[in-house]
RNA sequence: GUGACUGUAGCUCAACUGGUUAGAGCGCUGGCCUGUGGAGUCAGAGGCUGGGGGUUCAAGUCCCCUCAGUCACCCCA
């Protein structure tokens, strides 16, 4: 048997510095905006009974049917790694009885699991971060929750993202839209693609976001949804345009909306950009009033979205200029055995005191070497000490970014860290 | 699950129709330079050409399998 090499799985990645700073700045930001919102932050195992998934997603959806990671436990239970948050985030809240308290706000933050074929912005584990109003009916709700997912994309100034939202009606007009689409397809079925001639059977209203050429024309000539809503649907969806109008987000009606989940009704949202491929998608959500009850629950109206960070992370990349980060911190040079055995404690007490990185490599190295160690690190300051400051008790201090060499006593430690961190500050 | 393209040094890529010892740039280590930095120059280290099998006198190159990456489809964040 030939040594295979390890690798991460299929679809997996690994991070790693700078990339991760950047990670947990965004994971940061979004804390404080949930915060801000008054939202609470949720955690669910990442793992969860099968049935779960399939009564919560829709058995026919493309997640159940062929995109989970399912396997048996020891005890002959069938698991599943979360495909995504809300079914699990409602089975929690269900658990717990906390829709006794509603109105209830939560977010979460973390991975989810998929076995996809990875393409651009997907992957086997992806990362979302989401949130889940319940108990509001009405479309301040859903102006809420947009208001949130807009607001962090504003926030890194994403020109080019959209938002676009569209009612895809409720349980008393969905059925007469549904008719109404089968009716205008039925006729012209022959002529498109095989794709469109399976949806049909599954599910009439994905038609309208088929991409082959064959299939156009009758897509834009199909009847859209606003049509056919019912006066309580056409309420909610006349204000929430309204709301976001008055908010000053900026938003396209788009009929194409659909939503893959089964459990969405009314309102639904996605907000796209260019950055991202063939699926330009980064966050997407929607009013799901009939889910708690249909795992269970009492009839409480909820609504939310999921962002993908992946996708978030990369559309960042494609709105920043390739800026140097800032210098920061102190690097610590020793030259030779003596001043090292000087610098280590110093740079001890530095580490405490100090809110910036100090580094220091431990190596016998010429200065010339360290000072390139120090760029590399971004250092803002170089504290070296050799022989000729040992014997003239002092230190020098760079500050790398001007060029300029200060000397300083070369006191005892703590007197010393004292004496740096206000000269570095 | 389907299709196309691609796997060669840490990274980005070369190597004519199969032909001797697989090259370059960047990065790394060191010298030039007794102790002042993103540069220059010289030198050095670093490879079972993703893995396995086959064809051939001869395979990085052709064929098959496998693993992985990229992009698209299906679908989703």
């Amino acid at each position: 048997m030939p040594e295979k090499s390890l690798s991460a799985p299929r679809g997996t990645a690994d991070l790693f510095p700078p990339e991760s700073a950047r990670w947990s700045e965004l994971e940061a930001r979004i804390h404080r905006l949930a915060a801000r919102f008054g939202y609470g932050e949720i955690r669910t195992p990442m793992f969860e009974s099968t049935d779960l998934f399939v009564r919560g997603v829709g058995e026919l959806s493309d997640i159940v049917e062929k995109e989970m990671y399912t396997f048996d436990d020891r005890g002959g239970r069938s698991l599943t790694l979360r495909p995504e948050w809300t079914a699990p985030v409602v089975r929690a809240v269900l658990e717990r009885g906390l829709l006794a308290q509603a109105p209830l706000r939560l977010y979460y933050i973390g991975p989810i699991f998929r076995y996809e074929r990875p393409q651009k912005g997907r992957y086997r584990q992806s990362h979302q971060f989401g949130v889940e109003c319940f108990g509001f009916p009405g479309p301040e709700a859903d102006l809420e929750v947009i208001s949130m997912a807009w607001e962090l994309v504003a926030d890194y100034r994403m020109t080019d993202a959209v938002l676009h939202v569209n009612s895809i009606g409720d349980s008393a007009c969905r059925p007469m839209y549904r008719n109404a689409l089968l009716a205008h397809f039925a006729p012209h079925l022959p002529s498109m693609s095989e794709d469109a001639r399976r949806r049909v059977e599954r599910n009439p209203l994905r038609l309208l976001d088929s991409k082959d050429p064959a299939d156009l024309p009758y897509v834009e000539s199909a009847p859209t949804f606003e049509e056919f809503l019912c006066a309580a649907c056409r309420e909610h969806f006349e204000a929430l345009k309204s709301y976001l109008v008055l908010a000053g987000i900026p938003f396209v009606v788009n009929p194409r909306i659909v939503r893959g989940l089964d459990y969405y009704g009314r309102t639904v949202f996605e907000i796209t950009s260019s950055a991202l491929g063939a699926h330009s998608s980064v966050c997407g959500g929607g009013r799901y009033d009939d889910l708690v009850r249909s795992l269970g629950g009492t009839d409480i109206p909820a609504v939310g979205f999921a962002l993908g960070l992946e996708r978030f992370v990369m559309m960042l990349r494609a709105h920043e200029g390739g800026a140097e980060p800032p210098r920061s911190g102190v690097q610590a040079i020793a030259l030779g055995a003596q001043a090292r055995a000087v610098l280590v404690p110093v740079v001890a007490e530095l580490r405490r005191k100090l809110d910036a990185p100090t580094y220091m490599d431990y190596q016998d190295r010429k200065l010339l070497a360290h000072l390139k160690i120090a760029d590399r690190n971004r250092a803002r300051y170089a504290l070296i000490v050799g022989s000729e400051e040992l014997t003239a008790g002092e230190l020098v201090l760079r500050d790398l970014e001007k060029r300029s060499d200060r000397r300083l006593p070369l006191a005892a430690g703590g007197v010393l860290a004292e004496l740096l961190v206000e000269a570095t500050a």
